[in-house]
RNA sequence: GGGGCGGUAGCUCAAUUGGUUAGAGUUCCGGACUGUCUAUCCGGUGGUUGCGGGUUCGAGUCCCGUCCGCCUCGCCA
């Protein structure tokens, strides 16, 4: 008895009377007596309770019944009753199964992990330790069920809008910029490597130039960098790219993507989602992902407070691109006490702000915390800000990039410590218009804010192809045709319209300082690619794991894959990474440098 | 690499100012009970307090080091 007639979650109240084969995982034992015990029966499907009862099967079934633990593995026949008392918790729970045969497929040693317990879930570290036992969990079998479900409604959707599945290497080249790289020794040719992708960006483009038209790639991804809650090293993009098509387009099929996705998972109908560009989204939210379900703006104040001689403002202003920007939280006096807004001090330096100047409004003028120093001003505060008695504000003074961030930062705290976020609400929207280029302090250079295949904006590219390298500040104000969507302020998908002339992609890889050598070097084969007839295309990649913990409600991203790593990159079930043997390491021409501690 | 939190029975947690034999629920083991709903009731087993040092008459508790997990800054084109 291995094979079943039935699933746990298929029997309702029409199949009364059948004769059914059952197998699964005892989920829950309630042993009422020595002659009637209660399985609850689990597999993929559902749970169905099963009945071993000595005057209705006229056996000794239930003695063997007590014999049996939770999550050893069995198969049952039995005769399928209506229940008089429906359970309402399981889809089967009008019936039950009268057990006259019973067949032990498998026992199980005292589990680390009980799949029934919903009270005690046990450390991540033993979750993710014995991953089989946490993944019987109802609740992970509905994730990795909805995980199923967004790749094949990815799937479907692309098919039906002429979209080619195609596969793209995981063996590929190690190019410049950009994370760090996970690196596989060549055995055939000594002292080469391979590297994991980052993404399939340069395949999919050359694959446009090959004609694909549109591809698609639910595709896994590499980054070696310090993992976070919403990050791994190992990841999933849905990867696409077009061809003949300008952001508008490109914007619209992906918008409707991600419509299909929420109506055919959760059955919402999102409404059309709103663009911002990234310059308002720095200067409003301080984010270039804001989270619109709460207002408390970003205001800029810098103009009221130069006019004061409260230090903190005018020492901020003096420095190059110094502002004084201020958020209102409304009723924020009742709630924020002193304990609080000091905590806020100490969370902005986080962000290498010095604090967070404070102050209450309170009968039509400002009270509190640096009242004095702002009090001349206090009448176009309040007005600027649309302050009301009860209101707090709090204020941020820097250079443009430090106040805007550690602010953007403290409004999300904000909005969650007054609970003011609504959990209901879905707030899609594209943020457009991101810069081309970024300038880093530490390296004195520019990186390409998303990534150098980025076309300028149509509109820039006469400026874009005239600029001088030297010209940094010309540099900086160039606009790409980049695009991120945005969910509740999470960051679900990237991408742009790409370079696809030979002579933008050479002023690109110039103005970062890349030189031609090296640019031939590393990228001959797209730039010898763009100059054998590329079609101008775009495309975006969506982070599937973020997008199942958007549509199961989790805010942690090893919870939606199946076999996550931890913080420290290990896989704590198979043990990964693992040493390996010298004839191996041999074989590929490599010697470990590390000290032989562990 | 930096900051923070945590590691005590198979699992979830407790243990006062450093002080008697480290407790409770649950799992597991044994028993009672014929309609349970993660049943209930009675009894029992179960501990290298992550690991290594140190301080002390005495350490789960204090100190130093180290490992692991989580959150986070840097990082993530």
């Amino acid at each position: 008895m291995r094979t079943r007639s039935h699933t746990a979650g298929q029997l309702r109240e029409e199949n009364t009377g059948e004769t059914v084969q059952l197998c699964g995982w005892v989920h829950a034992r309630r042993e009422q007596s020595s002659d009637l015990v209660f399985i609850d029966l689990r597999d993929r499907y559902g749970i169905t309770q099963l009945v071993f009862d000595s005057e209705d099967s006229g056996s000794a079934l239930p003695p063997k019944a007590k014999e049996l633990h939770l999550e050893d593995v069995i198969a049952i026949r039995g005769q399928v009753r209506a229940r008089d008392k429906a359970n309402t918790r399981f889809e089967t729970g009008a019936v039950e199964v009268v057990v006259t045969e019973l067949q032990v497929l498998s026992r199980t040693a005292n589990p680390p992990l009980i799949p029934s317990d919903e009270k005690n879930l046990p450390s991540e570290e033993i979750r993710l330790k014995h991953r089989y036992l946490d993944l019987r969990r109802p609740k992970m079998q509905h994730i990795l069920r909805t995980r199923h479900r967004v790749s094949k409604c990815a799937r479907d959707y692309f098919d039906d809008h002429g979209f080619l599945e195609i596969e793209t290497p995981n063996l590929t080249r190690s190019t410049p910029e950009g994370a760090r790289d996970f690196l596989v020794p060549s055995r055939n040719q000594a002292g080469m490597w391979y590297a994991l992708p980052q993404s399939p960006q340069l395949f999919k483009q050359i694959l446009m130039v090959g004609g694909a038209d549109r591809y698609l790639q639910i595709c896994r991804c590499f980054r070696d960098e310090d993992p976070r809650a919403d990050r791994q090293v190992e990841f999933t993009q849905i990867d696409c790219e077009m061809s003949f098509v300008d952001r508008k387009e490109v914007l619209a099929i992906m918008e409707g993507f991600a419509r299909t996705l929420w109506n055919e998972i959760l059955g919402v109908d999102l409404p059309e989602f709103d663009q911002i560009t990234y310059q308002d989204a720095m200067d409003r939210f301080g984010i270039d992902r804001p989270d619109t379900r709460f207002a408390l703006e970003l205001v800029d104040v810098s103009d009221l407070c130069a006019t004061t001689d409260f230090k903190v403002f005018t020492e901020a202003l003096g420095k190059p691109r110094g502002v004084v920007k201020a958020i209102c939280v409304p009723g924020g006096a009742a709630k924020l006490t002193r304990k609080i807004t000091d905590g806020y001090s100490k969370f902005v330096q986080n962000f290498g702000a010095g604090g967070v100047p404070v102050t209450k409004v309170a009968n039509g003028t400002l009270e509190a915390g640096i009242a004095k120093f702002v009090e001349p001003i206090a009448a176009q505060l309040i007005e600027r800000l649309g302050a009301q008695d009860g209101d707090t504000i709090l204020f941020g003074a820097d250079t443009y990039s430090v106040a805007t961030k550690a602010l953007g930062e403290l409004r999300q705290k904000v909005a969650r410590d007054m609970d003011l976020i609504d959990e209901s609400k879905w707030n899609f929207l594209w943020v457009v218009d991101f810069p081309m280029f970024e300038w880093d302090e530490e390296t004195s250079r520019f990186y390409a804010m998303h990534h150098p295949f980025t076309a300028p904006a149509d509109h820039e590219l006469e400026r874009f192809m005239g600029m001088d390298p030297s010209d940094t500040e010309g540099i900086e104000s160039i606009v790409s045709d980049g695009y991120d969507m945005v969910c509740n302020g999470s960051e679900i998908g990237g991408g742009s319209i790409r370079i696809h002339q030979q002579d933008v992609q050479k002023k690109v890889f110039q103005l970062l300082g890349i030189s031609e050598e090296e640019a031939k070097l590393k990228f001959s084969f797209l730039l010898d690619a763009l100059g054998f007839g590329a079609p101008p295309h775009g495309g975006i990649a969506f982070g599937l794991d973020r997008l199942v913990m958007h549509l199961t409600g989790t805010d942690n991203i090893r919870d939606v894959i199946a076999f996550p790593k931890s913080l420290s990159g290990a896989d704590l079930m198979c043990e990964a990474p693992n040493v390996v043997d010298d004839e191996q390491l041999t074989e590929l021409h490599v010697k470990s440098t590390a000290k032989p501690s562990r």
